[in-house]
DNA sequence: AGCATTTATCAACGCTTGTTGACTTTTACC
DNA sequence: GGTAAAAGTCAACAAGCGTTGATAAATGCT
């Protein structure tokens, strides 16, 4: 590499042509995954549709794993509840998933994976882990990790109906119909007390 | 086939040897869908698994999509919730459910099939549509579809959670738990009024 | 213009997959 | 025992996969 563009992009006044090319890579990986899950996703198929060379996606991402990790990158987002009041934390977060989920394509590409690959499962785990649970913790309730993991079966189970497999009475219904049946349901994972063991 | 192997046979008074065969390869075939999904499950180690050939599994079931079909086959067994009082029809809901999914790998591999494949997809969608929202109209309640659509995201979800993705939290709970949890959540989506339109 | 580096192309590899057809063994009846 | 049907075995196919290495084109600096 050549000293002067060296100093052009650490001080990050340029981007290379390649970037591009990794961007688009990135971009229809995510749709491919998302379509069709990790093993029908075949990288001759995204690089078809970034319309580069199949050796491409090799050269910027190693293999397919590494292509996935890079596309399966997420960040919840997660906002502070603080001052939403207690009994409708649940009705925010379900707003919250809803436009996240719709954003873009990289949690139902996350999704579809995990279900049939150990990797992303793993990673779908710690996106939960790592994002959701501590959040809870902020709030100030007990048993963060059982709250959160019931937060993540009605909010995935949302998404698998809703998203992919489209179960119509599911998908047709509107944000503000989705809200109002799962957002009560979140706040009682989310403030109601541990049930009494047997 | 010798007539006389015909009339037993039509009388129910033998089995064949084929029988026993056809019954391991389909074993085999819902362990093993249960556990890779639809494109990961090969033909090949269902067959390795049964202990026979590879070709034995197109004789009896002509081809991949055909073993799924028959593996998937697929009954709720949802009891009358005659005698169950309304409030707690959720609780006996959740119940049924973990029973039936820890029963055997049918559902598992119709979940995990479901994700990649559009005819998984589409028997699971007439799994909930032909099972579940008939037996809700019994229930006498509004919007049956849209009910058992919610029953199912809460309950797909867990299941997803549970026994797919295998989060620690959710999947360590008890029947109980679960019970507890869940089942005020199913008697709300079964029995709440509707949300008023914006 | 000349040259070195980056970017892209191409053809091929080794492997696994679903599926097939020819062949052999076992079974059950006359 | 002989024989026809059923059950099982074997090797191979065409296709698709991830991946690789050699090679060509484009780029940007001196």
């Amino acid at each position: 590499m050549k000293s002067q563009q060296v100093l052009a992009y650490a001080l990050g006044m340029a981007e290379r042509k390649s970037d591009r090319t990794r961007a688009a890579i990135l971009a229809a990986a995510r749709e491919r995954f998302g379509a069709d899950g990790y093993e029908r996703a075949t990288i001759r198929a995204i690089a078809a549709d970034a319309a580069i060379d199949p050796a491409m996606v090799m050269r910027y991402y190693g293999n397919k794993e590494k292509l996935f990790a890079a596309a399966a990158e997420f960040d919840l987002r997660l906002p502070d509840f603080d001052g939403v009041p207690r009994e409708e934390v649940g009705e925010a977060m379900v707003r919250h998933f809803l436009t996240r989920w719709e954003g873009d394509d990289t949690l139902r590409a996350l999704l579809r994976a995990a279900v049939t690959n150990e990797v992303a499962a793993e990673r779908m785990r710690q996106l939960f882990a790592s994002q959701l649970a501590p959040t809870l913790r902020e709030l100030a309730v007990d048993a963060p990790a059982v709250r959160a993991g019931l937060v993540a079966s009605q909010a995935l189970g949302l998404a698998l109906c809703r998203y992919i497999l489209e179960i119509g009475p599911i998908a047709k219904l509107s944000h503000d119909e989705v809200v109002a049946w799962l957002g009560p349901t979140l706040t009682r994972y989310l403030t109601a007390p541990l049930p009494t063991q047997a």
